[in-house]
DNA sequence: CGTGAAATCAGAACGTGTTCTACTTTCGCG
DNA sequence: CGCGAAAGTAGAACACGTTCTGATTTCACG
């Protein structure tokens, strides 16, 4: 009982390894496995959703393709909406990362934060089906994925706050992260649910972002 | 091929009649029933979701507590999620005659934007469980239900834009609202999704309208 | 009233997310 | 090495949204 498949971490690259001879600072050995077979299920679930989107992430389909059980699926991911979100949550991880190594141009707040969000909002459309996919899937996860939810949440304020200003976010600041992470999930959802077009999202977090900070 | 099921528009009152003779000033008879069943369809859906929500409307059992057969639901509904919108956006559309007919206290545009919300919230509060399959409905709808989401959105739009000013709204005033409903509803599927406590949602709304409004 | 098209019905059938079962493999550990 | 628990596997089974089928009913209209 003291393994719990659900909570190893994720470790490996992205590409398929084939020496099986061990140099990561990996524990004792099982768990390398297991770090692998939940990268490969990641990965799958990741290229399906890039191609069709949500209804293209078939459960059948990821484990086949991650080569492995159904059943080990969702050993790892109590659900499809949660293996989506943890998935997703990498990249958008990833995608603030790297927005943070490049930081945003732009003397006041209100253009830092418009540039930033325009070079993440174009970062998601490189890859719209994912994102729809991600997008839906946080539309419609139930409270057992609260946990996932406020990690990639957690990951768009930090975006938000840190094009705010450089220091530590005052109240204020705070606050109006949220407002705009709020609008940035609302404009996705309209534009995966078909009512706007995709450029409405960077059109609406600009106006946003205009309207509160200058 | 004149007559399309979908487009027979609601009329009867909610409770149910027992005397056939027409009254109404409806068309020629036939469509009396299919505003009939139309109605139970709805009716027995919103029953289902105000007691276990989205997860509790099971067509099968809308069509049994409609008395009607399932194939009957689908021909009215093409999908789970317009039958839930469809319910739900007439009591949103409701809701918002009924605010009307109040007319929000408050000197500013904050304070009665600020109230309306609230009574809107408290309402939407009354009836948590099928708000939520409402939420989740709107938050998983495909391209498909576009116009029943854009109905919706625009009932809650009217709600907020008649609040900060009395007469025609101006363009920034068009801006606001869209920002609060954006806002409202990233609240509303955070609350749903047990990301955030209900109460959150007033509150992120109060601070929204204060940051925009004031 | 009789007729034919449209609507409805009861229920089977299908697809996909999720769970369950029974068997097999892996691996840490004495 | 050999054992036993944990993890994995293949696949059936179940739940619910959705679609399909063939029989039956309703109703506008001649």
């Amino acid at each position: 009982m003291a393994s719990d498949a659900a909570d190893i971490t994720a470790t490996m690259s992205t590409d398929t390894d084939s020496d099986p001879s061990a140099d990561e600072a990996g524990s004792t050995a099982l768990a390398r496995n297991q770090a692998a077979r939940r990268r490969r299920v990641l990965d799958a679930a990741l290229a399906l959703a890039d191609e069709g989107g949500f209804e293209a992430v078939q459960m059948r389909d990821v484990a086949a393709a991650a080569e492995v059980a159904l059943g080990t699926v969702y050993r790892y991911f109590d659900s499809k909406e949660r293996l989506l979100l943890e998935a997703n949550g990498e990249a958008v991880e990833a995608l603030g990362r790297r927005l943070l190594e490049h930081p945003p141009a732009g003397a006041t707040a209100a253009d830092r934060v418009v540039d930033v969000l325009n070079r993440a909002c174009h970062a998601l459309t490189r890859r719209p089906e994912s994102t729809a996919a991600m997008v839906r899937a946080m539309g419609s996860a139930p409270p057992t994925e609260a946990d996932v939810v406020r990690r990639i949440t957690r990951a768009i304020d930090g975006i938000i706050t840190s094009a705010i200003r450089a220091g530590e976010p005052t109240e204020r600041d705070l606050a109006v992260a949220r407002i705009l992470s709020q609008v940035w999930f609302s404009s996705l959802i309209g534009w995966v649910g078909g009512v706007d077009p995709p450029q409405r999202v960077a059109a609406d977090l600009e106006v946003t972002t205009r309207l509160l900070l200058e």
